[in-house]
DNA sequence: TTGTAAGCGTTATCAT
DNA sequence: ATGATAACGCTTACAA
C-alpha cells in the first residue's frame, strides 16, 4: 500500500541514493532525473518515513515543551507562542504537562528525552526547586540536549535561561503604591518558586528604599482558584489584618481581591488599590479592570526559541537573558501617568 | 558515548534479542537474566532509541493534536485534558496550532502526518467548513490514520466525532430567557462554524417553540477581542437596536456585554440578562459573574481519548458521541431554580 | 529460555 | 551525476 524509497527508485529507474538526494534537495542531481523522481513520487503518493529518517539523521526536528499546567492562562499563552515560533523554524513540539509533583516531573522529562527530542523547553519557574538536589534531574537532562528555561535560571552547563525581570517589576509597582500613599500592601503569592522569590524580593526592596518596615503578616500564600482566594482574602480581612493595597503574583488573585472588595463595599482604588501580574485577559475581564504587570510572555517565548536556534546553528549564546516588564495601568490603581 | 542495545547485550553477556525482550517486558526471560540485563542498562545509562523502535514497530505512540489557537481559554483547556488523558494511555502529543486559514491547516495537517502520528485529534469546530470540498483534506488524512473531531462532525470513513449538544443547550437557555420575560434576545456569534450553526439553530428553535418571530437584526457576528466587542455591542445599542438579553457563543463576548451594560448603567439582570458559553474562568472573573453554558470540555476530551483507545484496541466505536451541556447559573440571569 | 538473522526505510560514504 | 552498500538501533519470526 504505502510506497517507500525503493518503490520510487524502481519506478523512476534510478537508485535509492538518487531519490534520497532529490528528497533532501541536493544540488548533485540533474534536472532530468529530478523530474523523473518527482513524477514517480507523485504517482505513488510517496511519503518519506520519518522514523527511518530520524534514525539515520539522529533527529526528527522535535522539541519537548514541558509546563506544569497548560490550562493556566499564562502558560497556555507561552506554549502557544513557543509552538508557533518553533514551527516557523521547522520544529514540531511535543507538549507535556507535568503538574507540580517532583516525581512526575522527573518521570515525564525522562519520557520526553526517550523520544529523542532535540531540546527541552521548561516553561515556568515551577520547575526550579529551592533545594538544589531537586534540580539535579534537569542538570542531568542537559547532558543529553540543551535545556531552555523560561522564567527560571540555573547556572549549569547546557542550560539557558530567558526570563522576565520580575524583581524590578514588583519593586517598581510596590514603589508606586507607596508613593501614592499606601503603607499596608498585602503581597499574595502562589508558591516559593524562582520567580515567586524574585517578586517578593522586589516587594521588600521597595519598602527598604522608602525606609519602611515590612509587616511580615502582609506576605501571604494565597490559593489560586478564584472562589477560594476570595474567601482567603476575606478571611485575612476578617481576622483584623489591615491593608490598603494588594499586589498579587497572578492576575487571578488580583481578581479575587477585586471581588473581595466588592463584597465588603470597599471602593477601588480609593480604599483598596490592586496590582496583578501577567496582564492576562482575566485582568481585563474584571470590573473594574485590574492594573497588571505585563511580563511579556510573547517576547519571552520568541526569544527562547531564537536562542535555541542560535544554539543549534553552533553560535555562542548568553546563558541568561533578562527582559524587562511593563506596567499596564487600569482602573484598580491611581498611579500618576509616567 | 551513548549506549545502544548491543552495548547492553555485551555487558550483560546475552544477545540483543534478550535485551529487547527485557525492554518490552516479555515473559519469556528468566529472572536471573532479567536482573543481569537491568544491571547492564543501569550501568551504561542506556536509553532505547525511539526512532529505531518506531521504525521497527511502525509507531512511536504519538498523537497529533491540532487546534486553531491554543491560547484561547477553551481550546487550551481541551488541549490540556487531551494531553493528560493521552499520556495516561502511554501516548505523547504533538501540538500544532494552525490558525484559521484553510491553506495553513492543510499544510500543518500534512506536516503532522509526515511525522507518522498514530492518530489525529482536531479540536474545535473551526476545522469544519460549510463547503464540503474544503473538508476534503480531512477526509484524505483519515485514509492514513483515524481522525477524531472534537466539537464537529463529519460522516466519513475513519472519522469519529465527540461533541457537545450545543443545539439543545442554546435552545434551553434561550427558552429560559423567553420564559423569564425576554423577547429581544441578542445572539452574538463568532463564526459560521459547525457548532456556531448548531447554536444558532437552537436559538431559532426556542423562538419557534414559543411561537415568536426572530428579528434577524438580533443575530450578530461579534469580534472576539474584549475591547472590540464592547465597542461593537455599544455600537448596536447606539444605532437603536433594542435588546433585553444577550446570548453569546463565547464567554468573552458575554463579558463584553457586561462591560457594555456597566458603561450604559443598565442593571444586570433586570434590564439586561446575559448568558455566555464555555463556562470558563472568564465568566467567573466578570462582575457580576456570568451565567454560562458549560460544554464540558473535560468530559469531551476524556471521551475523545477513550474512543481513540477503543479504536486502537480494535473495537467497534460509534462514529458520533453527543454529550449534553450544563447551564451554570450566576448573577447575570434570574432563571428560576431548576 | 535464549540466540540468529532478516527486516524496517532512511542517510552517508564510497566508488564509478 | 549516479549507484552500491554499509550503517542507524530496534523488533520479531524462526531455530535451537
Amino acid at each position: 500500500m504505502k510506497a517507500n524509497i525503493y518503490d520510487v527508485s524502481t519506478k523512476a529507474g534510478v537508485s535509492i541514493a538518487t531519490v534520497s538526494r532529490v528528497l533532501n534537495g541536493s544540488a548533485n542531481v540533474s534536472d532530468k532525473t529530478r523530474e523523473k523522481v518527482h513524477a514517480a513520487m507523485l504517482e505513488l503518493g510517496y511519503t518519506p518515513n520519518a522514523f527511518a529518517r530520524g534514525l539515520g539523521l539522529g533527529s526528527m526536528n522535535t522539541i519537548g515543551i514541558m509546563c506544569s499546567d497548560s490550562s493556566d492562562t499564562y502558560l497556555a499563552n507561552a506554549v502557544y507562542h513557543l509552538e508557533h515560533e518553533l514551527r516557523k523554524n521547522g520544529y514540531d513540539s511535543f507538549l507535556c504537562c507535568s503538574g507540580y509533583e517532583l516525581e512526575t516531573k522527573k518521570q515525564y522529562l525522562k519520557l520526553l528525552l526517550s523520544k529523542q527530542v532535540d531540546a527541552l523547553i521548561l516553561v515556568g519557574s515551577s520547575f526550579l526547586d529551592m533545594t538544589p538536589e531537586n534540580n539535579q534531574y534537569i542538570v542531568d537532562a542537559a547532558q543529553q540536549v540543551p535545556v531552555m528555561l523560561m522564567n527560571a535560571a540555573l547556572d549549569k552547563p547546557n542550560i539557558y535561561s530567558v526570563l522576565c525581570d520580575d524583581f524590578h517589576a514588583v519593586k517598581h509597582a510596590t514603589s508606586s503604591l507607596i508613593q501614592t500613599g499606601h503603607r499596608r500592601i498585602l503581597f499574595l503569592y502562589k508558591s516559593h518558586s524562582y520567580s515567586g522569590n524574585e517578586k517578593l524580593a522586589g516587594y521588600r526592596k521597595a519598602f527598604k528604599k522608602h525606609q519602611l518596615e515590612v509587616d511580615e503578616r502582609l506576605i501571604q500564600r494565597c490559593p489560586k482558584k478564584l472562589s477560594e482566594n476570595i474567601r482567603f482574602i476575606a478571611g485575612l480581612y476578617d481576622m483584623g489584618l489591615e491593608f490598603d493595597a494588594v499586589i498579587a503574583s497572578e492576575d487571578i488573585m488580583a481578581v479575587g481581591a477585586v471581588k473581595f472588595a466588592k463584597s465588603r463595599s470597599l471602593r477601588i482604588p480609593d480604599e483598596l488599590s490592586i496590582v496583578g501580574f501577567n496582564n492576562s485577559v482575566l485582568a481585563e475581564c474584571s470590573e473594574p479592570a485590574v492594573t497588571s504587570i505585563d511580563n511579556r510572555v510573547e517576547a519571552l517565548s520568541v526569544t527562547t526559541v531564537n536562542q535555541l536556534m542560535q544554539l543549534f546553528a553552533g553560535r555562542d549564546v548568553p546563558q541568561k537573558i533578562m527582559i524587562s516588564a511593563d506596567l499596564v495601568q487600569r482602573a484598580t490603581t491611581n498611579f500618576p501617568p509616567a
